[in-house]
DNA sequence: ATTTTAAGTCAGTGTTGTTGACATTACTAG
DNA sequence: CTAGTAATGTCAACAACACTGACTTAAAAT
């Protein structure tokens, strides 16, 4: 019934498992890039969905609450919940929008800024031993596959955030 | 107050600014590698909880309960939700263990193997599509930088699990 | 003046995680 | 053999975070 593998079908049982590898690795290693911040936030009343909001109205300071949205992508009930407490907790600021009145434009407080700071820290240590230990060539591979992982828009997205910051 | 910046400190910034790249692609990324099986899975009453475990007992046939935990890295009373409902639904079998009669053995049925490779192929997939958009080296890099960044038990069992199938 | 947009809210629901307590069964050590 | 420990399963309660659907307010756009 079933013949000798041939050298294609060798190859490509190697590239499933190469897959199959990558996708564990990716589970894998997603547990230890949020595991720092996660034991931080665990003391407080937080959870990575602040996380998250806290790290992107510090990368784009004044940002609208639609742009969050968009980048976060979630519902606006699912995220109005986080901003509410961070809000009300003091740290994140909600400015009226100057050009459209409609718009509310976020910052961070300096509370805000120091929690994004501790949470950051934490995530960057790891980040930073993971590149100096895979060297610089690992490291734009890395980035490289990860970017053509992601949906189109996102991709878009992420691009957009980099050139921001000239 | 501050002087002009050198060439070191402009590297160090150069290197801040690859963190945050990778922090954020991390990020993006991860919504890319679940949104396929995500999107199976809505349909069923079944989350991305039902996905890994039934990934692990795919890929570990046979494996016990203790096991399935540490690879997960959640409490009993979490996974044990999850088992339940498939063995329920009849995707999942758990045989008592002949060496030890406490254990139980877990087993995907053929409909639990029809649906692992439902959800895997369109994972794998979208992979497939990230790893020849990038190339091997970038692959290679991709997978060491992952590596680097899992905790200590993370990366023995990720690497204990590609030596089980020789 | 009507419609659309941005933001916020209320209520309900579902998945996935957590603690803590407890029961059953079976292996292990004394 | 008995006492202790280990593997599994279960009940209850709770929290974080996502969802849908419906609705309000204010302001901009047509």
């Amino acid at each position: 019934m079933s013949d000798a593998p041939t050298g294609e079908m060798l190859m490509r049982q190697d590239a499933e498992e190469h897959l199959r590898k990558g996708i564990e690795a990716m589970f894998f290693a997603y547990r230890g890039f949020t595991a720092d911040p996660d034991r931080i936030l665990a003391d407080m009343a937080y959870g990575r969905a602040h996380h998250r909001a806290v790290h992107f109205i510090n990368r784009a300071p004044g940002t609208t609450v639609n742009n969050l949205l968009e980048i976060l992508g979630v519902t606006k009930q699912s995220l109005n919940r986080v901003l509410r407490t961070l809000i009300e907790d003091g740290l994140v600021e909600s400015r009226v929008g100057t050009a459209d009145k409609r718009e509310r434009h976020l910052f961070l407080t300096e509370a805000g800024q120091a929690l994004e700071q501790a949470l950051s820290n934490a995530q960057r240590d790891r980040m930073r031993a993971a590149y100096s230990a895979a060297g610089p060539e690992a490291v734009a591979g890395f980035c490289q596959v990860l970017e053509a992982m992601m949906d189109h828009d996102l991709l878009r997205m992420y691009r957009l955030l980099s050139e921001t910051d000239k």
